[in-house]
DNA sequence: TCCAAAATTATCAAAGTTGACAATTAAATG
DNA sequence: CATTTAATTGTCAACTTTGATAATTTTGGA
């Protein structure tokens, strides 16, 4: 007996807002006025959805983290049983797939991480998870290559994506992505040839 | 018969905090009374050795981007007659010589550059200039290796390098730095093999 | 239709940020 | 030691951002 209740909704639809301000304009730049109009809401309704600006920031932190948790994992489960190391790399480098907005996000969360050591763990543990998705994916397929090997394939590949990812927003050339690819399959080959 | 004029050096020094505040709280978060504590001024200085907002930032960019190209051509002069390519990435990633403010401001600015398309133009250049100077390195030791791979070679350490920089502020670990490391020199030992 | 619960809007004070300029102080030189 | 030039400090108004709360409107069900 009353008004349907959306609070979910808009909750996530300010927080899909207030991620994208992030990534544009860095954690301190990304005002409520600003998120409200990426919202099409009005200010006091982040309030009353999400609450101030402190809540709002928590809230961000760990639907990011969980978030990209679970995209990570839904990628992992459409790899084929064969060859899952070199579609990785397909999927990772397709500008179709490309999610910039996740690595800029991240970025601007780590450049505040040295005055939140709270903050600067959950990102180590969040980053240690993800190139440990990857080592995993190649202990599967190159069970014999060296631990050493693996770790190193592992962060260069991580590495390479990441960059990628972060230097979207100059308008990085179609050449540029092709070419990371290709050395993130180097990654993958070089180990192929030590056995 | 004045006071010295000491424009210049407080310049450099407020060009600095400014740096400092743009790698720590992105563009819009960078305000002036926190350029001015880290300098260790007063605020009305920056006006006056340096002029407005908008002066400072074309400030820093011109100085961002003539520093770093000088910095990575000082970088190169250093360079042995042998096995360029092994010191390279050993001094790259030598967290003694780690300069993660540099890689940190980049990715500020380029955070706003899908809203200065100018800014976006100049960046991709230094960026291109960059990868440049690698693929150099690259022809220079491995003159029979083909374009794609020195493309993806270039591009592949570039990658791991801007990474490794970019997560100094969440404090990544030695174990990554060295892995990251360990697959730069992969992509260069993979050049070496396929003569 | 009328009520209850929730969304939405309006509005305010407090704090922070920027731009600008006047007033003052400091130092080198004749 | 006086003068001149530049550094430094003080101060203000305009604007932005945030936090908070009261008032209003909307919607579904009794």
């Amino acid at each position: 007996m009353a008004r349907p209740d959306i609070k979910d909704d808009r909750r996530e639809q300010i927080l899909d807002a207030f991620e994208t301000c992030v990534a544009r304009y860095g954690l301190e730049g990304a005002t409520l006025a600003k998120v409200a109009e990426v919202a099409g809401l009005a200010r006091p309704l982040i309030r009353h959805n999400v609450g101030n600006r402190e809540d709002l920031l928590a809230a961000l932190i760990e639907r990011f983290l969980s978030q990209s948790r679970a995209s990570m994992a839904s990628l992992l489960s459409y790899l084929p049983g064969e060859n899952r190391l070199s579609v990785l790399v397909d999927l990772l480098f397709d500008p179709r797939y490309a999610n910039p907005r996740l690595v800029q996000v991240f970025n601007a969360l780590s450049a505040g991480a040295p005055d939140d050591s709270e903050l600067a763990r959950r990102l180590r543990e969040w980053l240690e998870d993800f190139v440990e998705q990857i080592e995993n994916e190649f202990v599967r397929e190159y069970p014999h290559a060296s631990k050493e090997q693996i770790t190193a394939a592992g962060a260069g590949i991580t590495g390479i994506y990441f960059n990628v990812e972060a230097l979207y927003p100059i308008g990085v050339s179609a050449q540029f992505i092709e070419a990371s690819k290709k050395a993130a399959l180097m990654l993958v080959t070089a180990l192929g040839k030590e056995l």
